[in-house]
Parts: C-alpha cells; sequence; structure tokens
DNA sequence: ATGAAAGCGCTAACAA
DNA sequence: TTGTTAGCGCTTTCAT
C-alpha cells in the first residue's frame, strides 16, 4: 500500500509488542491457533482486533508462497452464459477464501496465454481456462509452472487438463435428436464463431454425427441478440426454408426469435427453433425457447471447489461430467404433414 | 508460488550473478533503467530474458507497496450492463498495467463492505464501486485506508467521492419526455428493486418531477428478461391500461416485451415501450426498443484511466459526466387519438 | 553509474 | 507452549 496516510499500518510486531508476545506467537495464533494457549491466543486476539491489525498479503505471500488467488479466463463477460459461470464460480471461490482475479481473451490464444502469464506473473496460485484447446505457450507455461489449472465448459477425460464440463457434442445431439422427432428434417443450425473455440466445434461435431438423417445447412454469426437477428435472414433467404433451427447458443435463439419476427416468420408455426444453454430469459420468449439446459451455475460451483482443494492440499481433481438435458418448451412442435 | 517444482524460481540474485552486477543494479534495469549505462542495461536485460526471469509480485509488493491491482464492486455479474462496463474497465486497466478483482454485492450494503474489506486487505491499490450510497463501514474504511475510491454509474459533484457517470434522473426523464412528447399522459414504470440502488432511485426521482403532467403508476421487478415479462401481468391487471411503459433497464423491457407478447398485446400498436441503457441487443428486438443511451463502455475507460492515474501519480480525478441521450425506435409511436 | 547492506512484514526452523 | 532468529525476493538508501 502507498502509505498515503500518517501512520503505518499495523504490522506483527506491533501486536506482538502490545500482547507482550513474541511476533511467533502472534503468527501462530494467525496461522495455527491450535498451537497456542487459550489464554494467550485469546489476549493476542483481543489486541489484534483493538489494533486492527490486518496481516500484509504481500508479505505473508513471500513466506508462504500463498498468494491466495486465482485466475480465470473466459472468452468474453459479455455474455450471459460466462457472467453466470463467473459468479458461481466467485461465490464458492470465496468460500474457501479464495480471490477471483478474471480475464477476458476474446477467444484468442494468443491473447489467452499472455493474460495467463500475467496472472501467474502476479502470483495466481491457479487457473480456470475455457475449453480444452489452448496454445502452445500456454500449454507449455501450465506445465512448466505445475500451476493447477481446471478447463471448463467441456468434458473430455482425455484432456491433459482436468475437464468439468459438459458433452458439448452430446448436447448439441440432443437437441437434433428432439428436432428430428418431431419429424423435421431440413434443419438450419446457427452457431457462434467456430475457430478457437473447441465448445462450438464440438457442438458441430455432434451434429455431423446426424447428418446422414438430416439435412443440416449452416450459418456462423457473431454471439449476440444482434448475430441472431442478422442469421435469420441468411437462413431465409439461402435455398429452401428449413423445417427448424438450432442455435448453438441461446442468446442466437433469442436474436433469431426477434429476426424472424422482423420477417414475418412465425414459431413454431412456420418452424421450430432450438436454443443450448438454457438462460433464464429463455423460458419467458414468446413462444418460451426450447432448449438443452447447461448447468454452468454448478459447473462454477464444482470448478471452484475443485481448484480449491488442488491448490490447498495439492489433490489433483478428477474430470467431472455434468449432465446437460433438453427442456422442450413452446418454440417447438411436431412438424405438420404439408409444412 | 507454492513450488511444487523441483528448481526454484529464478530470482533477482540469480539475473545478479550471471549478468555479474549486484542485485541493485538488476532491479535498477527493471524500475528505473536511465540510471544504468546502455551498455550494462542491455546485458541485464538479456539474461533476465535468456533467464525467463519474472520479478516477484509479492516481494516487490513489500517493498514498494505497490500490488499492481485494482478492485471492482459491483452488484451483479449478471446483467449485460455490468458485464460491459466490468470488459471496458479490464481492457483498459490493462493498458496501466494493472489488474482487476472482481467482487460482486449483490446490492446487500453489508456484503459491499465486506468485499471491499477484503479487496484492501489482499492489497487492492483502488477500488471502483457502483453508485454513491454505501454503508458507514465501507465509507470508514475507504477514508482511514485513503485507498483511492471511484462511483461509478453516478454522477454527483457532491458526492465525496469522484463520481465517473451519467445523471441517472435526468436520463430517466429524458425518457420519460420522449414519451410525453409522443402524447402518452398515462404511463407504467417498471424498475428493478429500488432499496439499495441508488441509481434507479435517482431515476425514480427524476421521473416524479415530471408527475404533474403525466399519470405514473409503478411496478418493482426483479431485474431480467423473467421480471420484466412477469411485470407485463401487473401491468395490465392493475388500473387502467397505460399509454405508455417505460422500463427502467433494457433487460427489463425487454422481458417486458415478451409478456405483453404473450398476452396479446402490440408494442408499439397498443402501448409504447421504452427502456433505459441501450443494449446492443436493444437494436433488434420487434419492435427496436427505444431507450436512453448509457455510455457504460466509455465509463468503463473513464473509470480506469482515472482511477490507474489516481494509484500511480496520486492526481485524484475529478467528477466526470457522461452523456446520456435518447435513441428512438420503433417501439414509441404518437399515441392515438382514440387509443 | 554501480555496489553493499539494511530493511519491508511475515513464516518457519530451531531452541528453550 | 513460547521465543529467537534466519531468511523470503525485492527496493532503496548510502557509499564509492
Amino acid at each position: 500500500m502507498t502509505d498515503v496516510s500518517g501512520k503505518k499500518r499495523v504490522n506483527l510486531r506491533d501486536v506482538a509488542k502490545a500482547a507482550g508476545v513474541s511476533v511467533a506467537t502472534v503468527s501462530r495464533v494467525l496461522n495455527s491457533p491450535n498451537a497456542v494457549t487459550e489464554k494467550t491466543r485469546t489476549r493476542v486476539q483481543e489486541v489484534i482486533d483493538q489494533l486492527n491489525f490486518v496481516p500484509s498479503a504481500a508479505a505473508r505471500a513471500i513466506n508462504s508462497g500463498r498468494t491466495r488467488f486465482v485466475g480465470a479466463l473466459v472468452p468474453t463477460l459479455d455474455n450471459a452464459i460466462f457472467a453466470r459461470f463467473l459468479a458461481a464460480l466467485e461465490r464458492t471461490l470465496g468460500e474457501h477464501q479464495l480471490s477471483l482475479v478474471v480475464a477476458t481473451t476474446n477467444s484468442d490464444q494468443e491473447l489467452e496465454a499472455n493474460k495467463a502469464k500475467g496472472l501467474l506473473d502476479i502470483g495466481a496460485e491457479g487457473l480456470i481456462v475455457s475449453g480444452i484447446t489452448h496454445s502452445a505457450d500456454l500449454r507449455a507455461l501450465i506445465d512448466r509452472a505445475r500451476v493447477p489449472t481446471i478447463a471448463t465448459s467441456y468434458f473430455d477425460k482425455s484432456c491433459a487438463l482436468p475437464t468439468i464440463g459438459y458433452d458439448n457434442c452430446g448436447a448439441a445431439l440432443l437437441a437434433l435428436e428432439h428436432l428430428y422427432d418431431l419429424g423435421h428434417r431440413r434443419v438450419a443450425v446457427v452457431h457462434g464463431p467456430a475457430q478457437n473455440n473447441d465448445r462450438t466445434q464440438d457442438r458441430i461435431r455432434g451434429l455431423k454425427l446426424f447428418e446422414q438423417k438430416t439435412e443440416l445447412s449452416w450459418v456462423e454469426a457473431p454471439i449476440g441478440l444482434q448475430g441472431g437477428a442478422e442469421a435469420a435472414r441468411q437462413v431465409l433467404s439461402h435455398g429452401p426454408k428449413p423445417d427448424a433451427i438450432l442455435c448453438l447458443s441461446d442468446v442466437l435463439a433469442m436474436g433469431m426469435l426477434f429476426g424472424l419476427q422482423g420477417m414475418g416468420v412465425s414459431v413454431p408455426q412456420d418452424l421450430s427453433l432450438m436454443g443450448i444453454d438454457d438462460l433464464p430469459g429463455s423460458a419467458v420468449t414468446v413462444p418460451p425457447l426450447s432448449t438443452v439446459h447447461l448447468p454452468v451455475h454448478r459447473m462454477g460451483e464444482q470448478a471452484a471447489t475443485a481448484l480449491a482443494n488442488w491448490v490447498e492440499h495439492d489433490t489433483r481433481p478428477d474430470h467431472q461430467q455434468l449432465d446437460a438435458h433438453l427442456i422442450v418448451r413452446g418454440s417447438t412442435v411436431r412438424r405438420k404433414r404439408n409444412g
């Protein structure tokens, strides 16, 4: 702290002096209270409270090697799905007395590696990354520094990093199967930028597994309501009208809903529409959006807990698969005989 | 860093030894390069690069008092408006080599004070808070510790803290005047939880200034699409149908749009609808949303720059008012004679 | 311009 | 159980 204030911060020695004990004892009541007599402990604690003593995080870090914060690298804050994830992450890390430093990567692997390095340089004890595809630099960095690092939003037990996430491929398939079951055969798929985004790539891969049974067309659009709305135009202007539109994220689907509405296309009368994510708002759109629920909140909690344990007790977590499940609402209906 | 890895991190001494200079010299090329001969400087720099030396942030902090990070306290991440603000804040702080630690307060002043204390304890050099109303604890904390702190999302030059934000009262008024100009006299106002949220309170205050000229009714709803959608029911079930609905945030307005749509009410034919915020998605709703643009992105940039300068050069920033302006789109139209 | 050395506030051996 | 003391890696006088 740039001690602008006159009197400098109270330190261990001040407390020790005031309590009539040694610095070691004060340090003990802070770090291993059981190693101190109850009597001295309470006395010291009183002095600590009275003097409003707060141990210097820096001094502590330099000795114990603990900084008590971890870093999270996410593509963007500007998407409710990550914001929700981070909210849960932060809350749960807090329960473990860990702070969270957020860095956004804009889905740029080089930027991601740089920011990760920055986080490590300032002492991050662990890292949360999105997905399993990262630059060689970042992988080397994590390897070399042996930083506890968890990959999220993706489940892949063959990944070198522990993954905590869902099966993106399966989630997409869940959606497409639902549309298939409803009789839709011609499906337009709208997805965010696939480059540098393995979650999206994996969802696309899932859909391709189904390509014999359905006729798929593809549109890439920037994530966001705008992107979804603009995609509507593309979907309807090229080729024959699809039976259904599958957006690989809910914001895209909401944007699509507006886009279609603007063009006079009714959902689900004219075509079915689905998303993936299940944002809170997806239940109140008109019609309410069928989607695949992705448990990002739980993902945040589990990632936080796993990372905290790894950092604190050096216990590397196992991969954790979270369940993604279909949510059928009003935006998807059985295909009418003469569409 | 809990040095799990075998060989420990390179330190200043290692560099000094390898370069054949003293630790002081190495420290100098790091912190005041001009105080060193070009020759030695380059030589030392080479060794630094070669050994991949990164100064310990903790050790640096303990000496210089600099931790190079600041904290931001926001009500929630789960609202695009804050996410956008933080994105800009983070980006711009990065340009000043400052990291950002985010803490969410859930609009709870006590929680806010606790989290602020936590941030300060771990060495935050500055703070960004939302609004100007805070617990006595927090005010005392900021005062006592003399932490550079900027209040955002609110402009009030009489505030003890420098404020960087817009005139919430005026922004709301801008919206209501627009509705008034279109001939609307009966306006339902939908706002988020007002308790503990001075931005909302100030917007409400603004509207009340206009209460002689318009007949205002009030509905409070949780922020989010859901909240907005549910508010639709309330707005239309109590009392006579309003000429227009003014939502004090865009997400609420979007939710309202869905809610109305679900009830068979057309915007803007049956009534006009406005928001405040101007989210990117607000331009693509159907109809596109009239709103008041709040420059949160610029706010993030300016807050970051101001805080960075305060922290680095001890220059307390002035209050900065950002311009909020009306955006007229399709959701508001002139009131028809026989509504 | 450079180096030697004294800390910064704390933790962790080690001793008592 | 408690105290003494040696660092941790760096910055910063103060000499040279």
